[in-house]
RNA sequence: GGGCGCGUAGCUCAGCUGGAUAGAGCACCUCCCUUCUAAGGAGGCGGUCCUAGGUUCGAAUCCUAGCGCGCUCACCA
């Protein structure tokens, strides 16, 4: 189907060189949507060519307009006000839109893996805390993210790298020793991740005291901090670590399994995926031996004290460590190695996104500058998807103050909300009780979901875990009821949806929402290039209030015309299928009934 | 101090590569369920778009400076 737009476009095209006999350059030639206000769909600025045309914006709009009118089948009227040329799209163009969505396959996405191959990495996790609100949204974002990009054509890898390995998870290890508990899950019913955290707390408790004293018997905060013993005997597990010692690699081994079973669940409940996944333990050796040769090649330089740098001070950047004096590796060394082992692992890629949060800005600017400096040319196809971080009113989250929201807690908490509110609107009469705890999941995580997803992924977002999350207005249920409606709808009409009739007429908030519906396809390609769920939950939402303006304003079951009738079931039937199809690409799911 | 980012209604946020009287949701106030699910709809209240300059026919949007906030500049990750 021609999209009006330029069907338009090529219509203004030859008025001018026609009628007005002037050559106007394309980018002025952009219709923009008229405002609400006013009537019409598509709206012309003739401002930019007055000068060509020699004339007064109202009179050189009006001209248009007539010419356009006269030319274009597609537009029915026009009006002008200054130099804003509104144009009126004539009903049939949208009914015949109308027909090409309904008839449409999968309409809006693109034809799979025909668009090139990108691999996006999230989550990301450490393996000495449990996940928390911070995750929830990288998580969100990344699984969005790669289901937008699937949509919108591209072939994706959703991967994530566990950094598995250092001095974090030795100090777990540390503390898990010095109790003497000889703590598991098992023995004490906790989730693998979180009882490896509460020894990385325990940890840090020590470690404090010791600060303390050592502070007291008259060391400065930097040695006290250095000589603690409880950090020593860390430091010792890691140097045992790196030498493979069978039984603090046994430990290590053990510890992190119990963080992945814990992990498992969680990212079961969050409902997400990967494709492959990176251990730091499996790349770093690969970062340190492409460190050595860009060494040898004269990309970096060594220190007397045997640590290697880069020197990116001529960039604006400054210099930055690559391995230390004894030999070894920092969180740079193995995230070039990594990227390197992931663009050897799959020849076809184009394109490594990651997901992680703008605190590591500079990271990603010098990871992305080293990769090219080593020669790499799909260095430029690397892209730091930095989002911002999430707070909460106090400011950042502060495991010290205990203000970490825990990533189970909260998507416990809403599924109970859920509940709760449901239960007090009590519409569920006859559901199993199995159905309506999935439902109260749908709903709880639908919240939580499209509350973390609609915010600019760019933007810092404000969490306030007292309000909560709301289910009215601009949430995930509002947009799950109005689907909901609709499934209801399509129940109660019973019979097979008919097709479009080009004869019944159009209301203007059936006219509203099928315009809406034809913009999905740009709206998929625009958040699958801006990498922003939030352009497509923002759609949504607009997509459902518009729905229920026309629910409201136009009774269907009522409604004695059956042609009027029919093409109204066909835009419920479309929108449902949008909405549904729109949720899932932001991980959430959508309920016959609520 | 250097670098990067942000500053829009009481609160949370949209406003894409400059376009009309700056929009939503929440909160507050009015209406609308003997009518397809009121987790809904219709309307009202509410804004010197941080400030000051500049570019432009036109600036919340682009440029410069200032103010405020955040992140970052580790032999941490």
């Amino acid at each position: 189907m021609k999209k009006i737009e330029d069907i338009i476009i090529q219509g203004i095209r030859d008025a001018l060189s026609g009628t007005l006999n002037i050559v106007v350059e394309d980018k002025f030639l952009a219709l923009q949507k008229t405002k609400k206000e006013f009537e019409g769909s598509l709206t012309l600025v003739v401002f930019p060519f007055v000068k060509q045309a020699k004339m007064a914006p109202e009179k050189l709009a009006n001209i248009l307009g007539e010419v356009l009118v006269d030319s274009v089948e597609e537009i029915d009227s026009f009006n002008v006000v200054k130099g804003f040329l509104n144009l009126v799209i004539s009903a049939a163009y949208w009914k015949n839109a109308l027909e090409y969505i309904s008839d449409t396959e999968q309409y809006g996405f693109s034809k799979p893996n025909s668009k090139p191959h990108c691999m996006v990495e999230y989550s990301s996790p450490n393996t000495n805390k449990p996940l928390h609100l911070g995750h929830l949204r990288n998580n969100f974002l990344g699984y969005s993210v790669s289901e937008i990009r699937k949509a919108n054509g591209h072939e994706v890898t959703k991967v994530q790298i566990i950094n598995d390995r250092g001095i974090h998870i030795c100090k777990s290890m540390q503390a898990w020793i010095s109790s003497g508990l000889e703590e598991t899950p098992e023995s004490t019913g906790m989730k693998g991740d979180k009882l490896v955290g509460k020894y990385y707390v325990e940890f840090d408790k020590q470690y404090k005291k010791e600060i303390a004293e050592l502070i007291g018997e008259g060391q400065d905060k930097g040695e006290a901090e250095r000589n603690a013993s409880s950090i020593e005997a860390a430091r010792e597990l890691l140097v045992k670590w790196e030498s493979k010692d069978p039984e603090v690699y046994a430990l290590w081994e053990k510890m992190n399994q119990w963080v992945y079973d814990g992990f498992e669940k969680t990212y079961d409940d969050m409902g997400v995926d990967f494709d492959r996944i990176y251990y730091e333990s499996e790349t770093y050796l690969l970062g340190k031996s492409v460190v050595m040769d860009g060494l040898a090649s004269g990309v970096f330089e060594q220190e007397d004290d045997g640590s290697i740098w880069i020197d990116l001070t001529a960039e604006g950047l400054d210099k930055k460590i690559l391995l230390r004096s004894d030999g070894t590796a920092v969180y740079m060394t193995q995230d070039i190695g990594t990227a390197i082992k992931r663009f050897e692992e799959f020849p076809s890629l184009k394109e490594l996104v990651y997901i992680v949060g703008n605190e590591q800005d500079y990271h990603f600017r010098v990871l992305f500058l080293i990769l090219k400096k080593l020669g790499y040319v799909w260095a430029s196809d690397c892209y730091h998807l930095s989002y911002g971080m999430v707070d909460l009113p106090e400011g950042k989250m502060k495991s010290r103050e205990g203000t970490v929201v825990d990533a189970d807690d909260l998507m416990l908490q809403m599924s109970e909300t859920a509940k709760e509110i449901t239960e007090e609107l009590g519409k569920l009469e006859g559901m199993e009780e199995s159905e309506k705890n999935e439902l109260y999941r749908m709903i709880g995580m639908g919240a939580l979901k499209y509350y973390l997803l609609k915010v600019d992924p760019k933007k810092r977002l404000l969490f306030n875990p007292n309000e909560s999350i709301d289910f009215n207005g601009n949430t995930g249920p509002f947009i799950q009821y109005t689907y909901a409606r609709m499934q209801s709808l399509m129940s109660r009409y019973g019979k097979a949806i008919p097709n479009v009739s080009h004869d019944a007429g159009c209301n203007s908030s059936e006219l509203a929402l099928i315009e809406l519906l034809y913009d999905f396809p740009e709206i998929i390609s625009n958040a699958s290039d801006g990498y922003s769920p939030a352009l497509l939950a923002n759609y949504l939402f607009s997509l459902a209030k518009t729905f229920n303006s026309f629910y409201q304003s136009s009774n269907i079951m009522k409604e004695t015309d059956g042609d009027i009738q029919g093409n109204r079931m066909v835009l419920v039937q479309v929108t449902a299928g949008v909405i549904k199809r729109g949720m899932k690409l932001l991980g959430v799911g959508v309920p016959d009934r609520m």
